[in-house]
DNA sequence: AAACTGTATATAATGCAGATATACAGTTGT
DNA sequence: ACAACTGTATATCTGCATTATATACAGTTT
C-alpha cells in the first residue's frame, strides 16, 4: 500500500492518508478485510507520529471504510459501501434541492444549471 | 433600528450586526438610501468597541448591501437584483462542488449525477 | 470651534487545528 | 512468562486565523 504525503500540497498530513486510504478502497486496490498497515507501521514508514496515523485511521472508521479490532490491527470493512452510497446519495439530494430553489430565486434556466453541474463535475474530477 | 445581541449564539458580534442589518434591508423594514446609525452611535448602544459595528459594515458595503460617505455615515444601498444573482451563483456554485466530491466517494458517474440533479429540478418545478 | 462622521494602523486576546510524546492495556508467538 | 507487537487515552505544544480592541487621524456639519 502507497501512501504519498505532499507537504506543500496545504492538506492535512492525516487528510491525505483518508484521502489515499478511502480511494484505494474504493477502487477496489484494498480487498475487505485485508489488514492495513499499523498505525506505527505507518507512522515510521511516512516519518510522522503515529498519532497522526490514528487521527487517519479514526477518520476511515467514522466514515465506515474500515473497522477496528483493540490490539489486532485495522481492517477494510465489508463493502457496505451500499450504506455509505445510500448517504452520500442522500446528501447529494439535499444539495439538489437547495439548487433547485436557488434557481428559481434568480431566474436561471434549468438548462443553464445542467451545464454549470457538468463544468463542476469536470473540475472535480 | 433594532440589533440583538446574544452573547451565548456562538456567532461573532460583527457577524450578528452584519446578518440583522441585512435582513432588516432584504425584508424592506429598512428603506433604500435610508440613513443608518453611525458606527460609533450603534457601538454605544451596544456596549461594544466601534471598530466592532466597523467591521459589521465594512462586510454589509463589501456585499453591496450599503454604500458609505466618509465623514457623513453610512446608507442603504439601492436593492440590486444583479448583485442577488451573483450571490446566489456563488451559492450554487459551492454546493455543486460538494455534490462532485461525494459523487467520487461513492463511486457514482458523472452521468448519473447529471440525471439525479435534472430529476431533482424538475421535482421542484 | 465643538461635535459629529468614517479611516488607518497597530495590537491584544482568543480559539482552534494539527501534530506530538508518553504512559497504558490487550494479543500474539516463542 | 516474556518480548514484541497491536490499538487507546490523556495531556500538551505550537502556529495560525479570527475576533475585538484602543488610539490617533482626517473630513463634514452646525
Amino acid at each position: 500500500m502507497y501512501i504519498f504525503i505532499d507537504n506543500k500540497s496545504g492538506a492535512p498530513i492525516y487528510d491525505q492518508i483518508y484521502s489515499q486510504i478511502r480511494d484505494q478502497i474504493i477502487n477496489g486496490a484494498l480487498q475487505e478485510h485485508e489488514m492495513l498497515p499499523s498505525i506505527r507501521a505507518l507512522a515510521k514508514d511516512l516519518r510522522i507520529s503515529f498519532i497522526t496515523t490514528k487521527r487517519a485511521y479514526e477518520e476511515l472508521e467514522k466514515d465506515g471504510y474500515i473497522y477496528t479490532l483493540p490490539a489486532k490491527g485495522c481492517y477494510v470493512a465489508p463493502k457496505n459501501l451500499e450504506r455509505i452510497r445510500e448517504e452520500n446519495l442522500k446528501k447529494i439530494e439535499e444539495h439538489i434541492e437547495n439548487i433547485a430553489r436557488l434557481r428559481k430565486t434568480c431566474g436561471l434556466s434549468e438548462d443553464e444549471v445542467i451545464e454549470m453541474v457538468k463544468f463542476g463535475l469536470e473540475e472535480e474530477r
